[in-house]
RNA sequence: GCCCCCAUCGUCUAGUGGACUAGGACGCGGCCCUUUCAAGGCCACGACCGGGGUUCGAAUCCCCGUGGGGGCACCA
């Protein structure tokens, strides 16, 4: 990989949501930046205003900096290739585009939208391959469009597309991509409105921005050729391109739908990065499941940010599709969850109890979450193992209080010698009060399974839960004889 | 319809002509550990899309199919 300082970017427009696919370009382009000692840029390309979407920016912003990866340049952040929203850079635009066409690679065009309208029409009629642009006035008289133009008549301006030969794009990792320039067309790079179309506002932002890695979606293959003739016509040097390819539903088999955005939804999953911080997962659980969407590490795929710019490289990005696995986020979550400290991972669980309505004293907390932390695969389970140590009371299910191959009335008896062992004790740390609950359950017959069952749904109200006996030092010898009485007194109910 | 991209276990991938009996990870199944659930350890199952070439030799190179995906706007 090209070492001297990269300049990447991530070019969002403000229209929708912020999702994984934008997530993994905004990753991959802010590790080369770091790899290379240099700027990840985020510029906002709104200039088709029909489609502006209030607060999109702010969401782009709020994910970046969750994930981790904030931009070292960007309309919030500032730096010295502004403005970084294109509505902004009107005049540098036009400034290209006077150019482009006084060159002769672009010419002003006068068709109006109903005229391209019928003319699509006819070519579909005739069932042409591929409709596109009659270049009407690619042959207007020089004079005439000055006159038209001096006139006031609104018009675009489209790219002078060669119509022989072939253009030769190079994309890192798919190599050359080789189109035969009939099929491509004269687009429009300019609007009526005077704002360019994303053709030229890139390229020229690109340029502006001395951008050396450019990273989009594969959706841009197609217009590639363009952003390579429009480079030369401007006589500019090329970035390094890269397309990683577009991610697919779970099932590998097609792309992420709406149906699929919602399905994934209701299994407790999203695509959208802003969703996920609430549904409990964290960013380095998030980052390493993305990063490897794509990026063929061989082993040890187990990584941190500063890993993953240690041992990212441009070269091992992979060109096919990749099916969204939101099992292996699981898995990257959990696995993080364990590699933090019990601090940090403290201060990260604490807000869902409390969240929950549940009164948290950092001494307790600090007890309980080594006891979860393994168990942990988002950050929200922590409430489903340890609501109890937080809770006044517990209130078991009567039918759990009864013990596998056992009746009420033997539960209940089990229960009462609990109590009386553990009531005995002044002191039920967990080394004094297992030794005298082994010993009973070796002498009377029972099973550990069932002692402690019904200890343990007694004290914590449930059947799954963290180490009994860590549970019930924490709880404390008097919620531990009172929730033990309870239980004893729903068991002889049922008795 | 036309153009383009992609193609190794169910999924993410390693593999750059001989080191491939195709490696790792997730998931799945089993075992161990164990008072529950996890975590951890071990084991198992599991793939080179098909057909032609090229070559002494192909998962790897070429061609043709097939399948999947993207695009064909004054959207990005």
């Amino acid at each position: 990989m090209n070492t001297k300082p990269a300049r990447t970017r991530l070019a969002p427009s403000p229209t929708g949501r912020f999702h994984l696919a934008n997530a993994r370009n905004a990753l991959y382009s802010y590790l080369i930046a770091r790899k290379t000692g240099g700027q990840f840029i985020l510029r906002i390309e709104d200039t088709d205003q029909k489609r502006f979407v209030p607060g999109a920016e702010e969401v782009i912003v709020r994910s970046l900096d969750w994930l981790g990866i904030s931009p070292d340049e960007s309309p919030f952040h500032g730096g010295q290739y502004g403005p970084y929203r294109q509505t902004e850079r009107r005049e540098i635009y036009q400034h290209y585009a006077r150019q482009i066409v006084e060159t002769g690679y672009a010419y002003p065009c006068f068709c109006t939208p109903e005229r391209l309208d019928k003319m699509r029409k006819e070519q579909e009629a005739q069932k042409v391959d591929r409709v596109r642009y009659d270049g009407l006035c690619r042959r207007l008289d020089p004079d005439d469009v000055a006159r038209r133009i001096a006139a006031g008549e609104k018009y675009t301006i489209r790219f002078k597309m060669p119509q022989e030969g072939s253009t030769v794009a190079h994309d890192h990792i798919r190599g050359d991509i080789v189109t035969e320039n009939k099929y491509l067309d004269d687009y429009v790079i300019v609007r009526s409105d005077g704002l360019p179309t994303y053709h030229l506002a890139a390229i020229v932002d690109d340029h502006e921005m001395q951008i050396t890695h450019v990273l989009r979606s594969a959706e841009w293959i197609p217009t590639f050729p363009l952003h390579v003739q429009i480079i030369r016509a401007f006589g500019w040097d090329e970035p390094v391109w890269v397309h990683p390819s577009i991610l697919l539903k779970p099932s590998g088999k097609g792309k992420m739908s709406k149906r699929d955005t919602a399905a994934a939804m209701e299994d407790g999953y999203s695509i959208f990065i802003e969703e996920l911080d609430g549904l409990g997962y964290i960013p380095e659980g998030v980052l390493n499941w993305i990063a490897l969407m794509g990026w063929g590490v061989a082993e040890d795929d187990v990584m941190t940010l500063d890993q993953m710019v240690e041992r990212f490289n441009v070269d091992n990005l992979t060109p096919s599709p990749a099916a969204t696995n939101f099992q292996k986020l699981d898995h990257f979550n959990g696995t993080h969850i364990r590699l933090l400290t019990n601090e940090d991972l403290s201060a990260r669980i604490k807000p869902y109890f409390t969240g929950a309505g549940l009164d948290v004293p950092n001494e307790t907390l600090v007890k309980v979450t080594p006891l979860i932390r393994e168990r942990l695969v988002t950050l929200d389970d922590c409430l489903a193992f340890a609501r109890f140590f937080f809770q006044e009371k517990v209130e078991p299910n009567p039918e759990d209080l009864i013990a596998k191959g056992l009746d009420a009335k033997q539960s209940a008896g089990i229960a009462r010698k609990a109590y009386e062992i553990l009531s005995s004790l002044s002191d039920i740390s967990h080394a004094v009060a297992e030794p005298p609950m082994r010993e009973f359950v070796e002498a009377s017959g029972f099973n550990a399974g069932q002692v402690f069952g019904i200890l343990r749904v007694a004290v914590t109200g449930q059947k799954v839960s963290p180490p009994l006996f860590e549970s019930m030092e924490i709880i404390g010898r008097t919620t531990v004889l009172e929730r033990l009485q309870n239980a004893i007194g729903v068991l002889e109910k049922l008795g």
